[in-house]
Order: C-alpha cells, then structure tokens, then sequence
DNA sequence: TCGCACATGTAACGTGTTACATGATTCA
DNA sequence: TGAATCATGTAACACGTTACATGTGCGA
C-alpha cells in the first residue's frame, strides 16, 4: 500500500486547524467567506477529507455535544500532522510551484506564522522571488519569440500572465522587508 | 442522458484546433511549450478529451498516413465545435469567475481573436476590468476588516492576492486601449 | 545497439462536483 | 407553517494524474 498525496485541500485543514480547533462546518465557512485560493467548501469535498485526514492520524476529532443544535465534531491536528504541516511549509520551492501552483505557494506563506521562525520565511520569500524572477525570464524570452504569426489577443493574454508574475516578484521584494 | 459539462481543456483544444487543425501529440507539444494557464499535456489527458469532443461531434480527425513515422490524427473543429467555442467565447463574465478561474478568463481573451470583432473583445474587457475591480473592492474590505489576532504572514498573503488582481485590472486598461 | 523523437493510446486510482438526505431549532 | 441556519454526511459521476504499452526510424 503506497501512500496516498497529500493534496493542497489537506494542506490548508491542517493549517486552519493548526490555528484552532474547529468544526468541518466552521471550515467550510471559512473557505466560503474568505479568499482562500479557490477552495469551494463544499460538503463533498471538506467532509471526506477531514475522515481521510483522521484516518491517517493527521487530525483526531472529538464530538462536542454541549453547544450546538446537532452535536459538532470538533478537530485538531495530531503531532503527526503538525509535522506533515511543517515539513509542506518547509518543502524546497520548485520552478513547476510557481508555473502552475502560485495559490498553493502562497497558502503556504499564509501558513508560515506557524514556524514563528523568521529566518525560514525570509528564506522562503528568497527562493520565491527567484523562482518567479526567472520564470519571468523564460516568459519575456517566450514573448520575443512568439511566432509573427501570433494574434494580438494571444499576445495581450501573455503579457497578462507576466504582469501578474511580475506583481508576485514585487510582493515578494516588499514582504522580505517585514522580516 | 444530460449533457456533460465541457471543461476548460475542452475548450483549450478546439481553440488550438480552430488555429491550425493538428494532431493529439502537436496539442501536447505546445502545453509543454507555452506557458498556457496550467493545462499539462500528458496523454493520459488529452487524448482521451479529444475522443470525447469528437464522440460529441465537436470535432473530426482523419488520420494522415503520409508524412510521419507512424501515422497521424489530424483533428479540426465542426461546425458545432467553432459554434460551442465561440458560445464560450462570448459567456458573461461572472463574479465567479474572476475570483476563482482568472486563468480561464485570460484564455478565452487569448482565443478573442477567433471571432474578429472589436466590439465583443472591448466588451470583454469591459466587463472583465469591471468584475475584478469589484472584487478588489471586496478584498480590501476584507482587508480592512481582518480580526486583529490575524498572524502577519496571513495579512501579507491577501496582499499578495490583492496585487495580482491589481496587475490584471491595469492589464485589461492597458489592453483596451488597442481596441 | 542504445536511446531518443515521433505518435497514440489504456488502466487504476483518487479527488472534487453536484445533488441529495437528515434533523433540530429559531424566527417571521 | 415555512424558511433559514446549524451540522454532518453519502452517492454518482467525470475528470486529471501517473504509469504503462506499443511501435517506427534516425543518429551516435
């Protein structure tokens, strides 16, 4: 039996149950209220999870019958799952993160409170901002030599995805100043 | 038997299709060239999409035995195909899909094109711009009004968000200029 | 002869989506 | 009485991922 991987969902769980212990309706009203990347919150995704997360001994939840109109469920990361969290926030930042993955990258600095170590953030913010400075290269060089051919509109939607990397890399250059 | 939903890849394909008509492996050839959104080419993806889309009359492959080393499907868009892209094309942007599909907005931009009309590309970006600035006003508020406990990292990964959105706001501006 | 580029596909698997089910309590 | 909120869950379904299978021709 191989294990399974861990997917951004688990992630962001771990993370917000890190923060408190909560309920898998109050999580799924967390993703619905806030900007959370695009994680929909929605029963068919937030309950499954959290049972496949118990069951690998990530979180354990205890029923908490006192409150609420129906018995809630109340969740909390087990020492494995802290550390499932950490090793996630820790992870060396690849050039494939920051081409398809950006949200999950920044859920992951959202998360980074949670090391209280200021020499990793500042480490993370370093790797990010390289990682995004050259994949900026790869796309000016991808937009000079865009075939003459190439639509206007084609055009214009690249240069919309540089200027959103190239708002990352400012982001970044003016986060590293907090810490 | 309700029609299934086509998705983002789907029309990511009969955009290309209607570009130049060509085969399952030049389509994969070109995700893992350009820097589109985060499609991923792998044929476990696509070939079966492109059964699909022509099971479903979007498209029609002849194979072409002539030039290559073993032969080639070469697919073009029907009718309905170019009928189904352009729908999309022209869909009214939603509140929804600037906050969680931006990637799929600057695609349908980038396939704009296709229908040679300046008055629909102006509208979209019209409304595009229009979308983002109101929910840029949404994340400010949400800004503003984050619980004092909210962790530093926390605050700065919204204004990570809010960056982004900033960028493409600007973009779109810019870009209606050239219409 | 080894590996790479060309070229198309299938199988197992897990995940998210949508929609449904259930049921108590509060408020108009 | 009916609707909304609280609260948890399941079932069908389809998609993408990874890994595998297959086979030709070219260049080192």
């Amino acid at each position: 039996m191989t294990k399974r991987t861990t997917t951004t969902l688990d992630y962001a769980l771990l993370g917000l149950l890190h923060q408190s212990p909560q309920s898998g309706y109050d999580l799924r009203k967390i993703f619905e209220t806030m900007a959370m990347g695009s994680f929909s919150g929605s029963p068919g995704a937030i309950y499954p999870a959290l049972g496949r997360l118990e069951r690998e001994g990530l979180i354990k939840g205890e029923v908490d019958a006192t409150t609420a109109l129906r018995p809630k469920k109340v969740f909390r990361p087990t020492k494995a799952g802290r550390q499932t969290l950490t090793n996630w926030l820790l992870r060396e930042i690849e050039r494939d993160d920051v081409e398809r993955r950006v949200d999950e990258l920044l859920l992951r600095f959202a998360f980074h409170w949670v090391l209280d170590n200021k020499t990793a953030t500042r480490r993370f913010l370093e790797s990010f901002s390289s990682e995004v400075e050259g994949y900026l290269e790869a796309l000016n060089r991808q937009q000079r030599q865009l075939p003459v051919e190439t639509p206007l509109h084609a055009r214009l939607a690249l240069t919309a995805g540089i200027e959103q990397y190239r708002a990352c890399a400012r982001w970044a250059r003016k986060a590293l100043k907090e810490f």
